[in-house]
DNA sequence: TCCTTGTATACGCTAAAGCGAATGTATTCT
DNA sequence: AGAATACATTCGCTTTAGCGTATACAAGGA
C-alpha cells in the first residue's frame, strides 16, 4: 500500500488548473484514456497546443501518457496526496457540470462512434475507460 | 435569495490559489476578518507584497475587504457560484491541514492573545469571527 | 495643519506562461 | 531505405506574474 506524502506542492496543482484549456482536457479524460488526436479534433486546437498542455499537466503529476504504437494516450493520476486527490476529483466534477464541457464529452462520443465524420480520426484507436480512481504514474 | 449564476470562470479561480502566499492568507482567513498588519506579521513579508496578494484574491472575487478607521479587515467571500464554492471550500480544509498551515494559525493565536510580543500589532484590532459560509461580496 | 500610521499602488525588473510556426523524433508502411 | 503518420519540442514573441523599492493615499492624532 503506497501512503498519502505528508507534503504536497497544492499551489502547483492550482497552477495546473488554472488554464481553460487544461480543464477542458481534463474533463475528456474523466473515466477514460484518451488518445491526443481526439484532443486535437475534439478541441479545434493546434497539435502542439494540446500537447504543450498535456506536457504540462504531466509535469504536474495530473496526467500519465502510455504509448501504443504511434499513438499517445493520456490518462488522469489522482495525485497519491489524499487532500490533493480530494481536490481535483471535486474539480473534475465541478468542471464536469458545465455545459460547454458536456458539449465536448458529447463531440467525443460521436467521434468514436462515428469516426468517418471527422476523416482524422478514421484510423485512431477508441478511448478506453478507466477506473475513476485510477492511481499511480508511472 | 441569491442564485448561482450559470457561468464562471474556474481558470480565475485557480489562478488565484495557485500561490503559496495567497492560499497562507486564506488559511489565515478561514472563519476570521483578519486585519492586514496580522498578516504581514505572522508571514513575516513585506507590506506591499501581502497587500498585492490581497489584491489578486479581490480581483478574483475570493474576499472582500472592510475599512475601519485606518485598519482593512479582509475575509473570505464564498462565490455564489455552487461549484466554485465546494472547489474553494474543499481547498481551504485540505490547506487547513499543513502543518506550516496551522504553525501559521497558532502564530495568529500568539498576536492575538499576547499582542505585546508583536510590538507591532499593539494597537491592532483582533481578528472578527465569522460565518464559515459568508457570503456576498460588497 | 502637519505628522504619523496603516495600507494601496506605481515603477522597474526578471521569470514564466502561452501562442503560432517551424522543426525534431518515434513508429509504421511500402 | 524512404515516405508518411502521430506526437513532442524548440524558437521567437507578447503577455502576465511576482518581487523589492519607492511613492501615493486615507485616516487619526497633535
Amino acid at each position: 500500500m503506497e501512503r498519502s506524502p505528508k507534503t504536497y506542492d497544492l499551489a502547483l496543482l492550482f497552477a495546473a488548473l488554472s488554464d481553460r484549456t487544461r480543464l477542458r482536457l481534463l474533463n475528456l479524460m474523466d473515466e477514460r484514456e484518451v488518445c491526443v488526436c481526439y484532443f486535437v479534433e475534439i478541441l479545434g486546437q493546434s497539435q502542439p497546443k494540446i500537447s504543450r498542455h498535456l506536457a504540462y499537466l504531466r509535469r504536474a503529476g495530473v496526467v500519465a501518457a502510455r504509448r501504443e504504437g504511434k499513438w499517445m494516450h493520456y490518462r488522469i493520476v489522482v495525485p497519491s496526496h489524499l487532500g490533493a486527490a480530494r481536490i481535483l476529483r471535486e474539480t473534475i466534477a465541478v468542471v464536469g457540470e458545465e455545459i460547454a464541457m458536456q458539449a465536448d464529452l458529447a463531440r467525443l462520443g460521436e467521434a468514436c462512434c462515428v469516426p468517418a465524420k471527422a476523416f482524422a480520426l478514421e484510423s485512431a484507436p477508441l478511448p478506453i475507460r478507466v477506473d475513476r480512481v485510477g492511481c499511480s504514474a508511472s
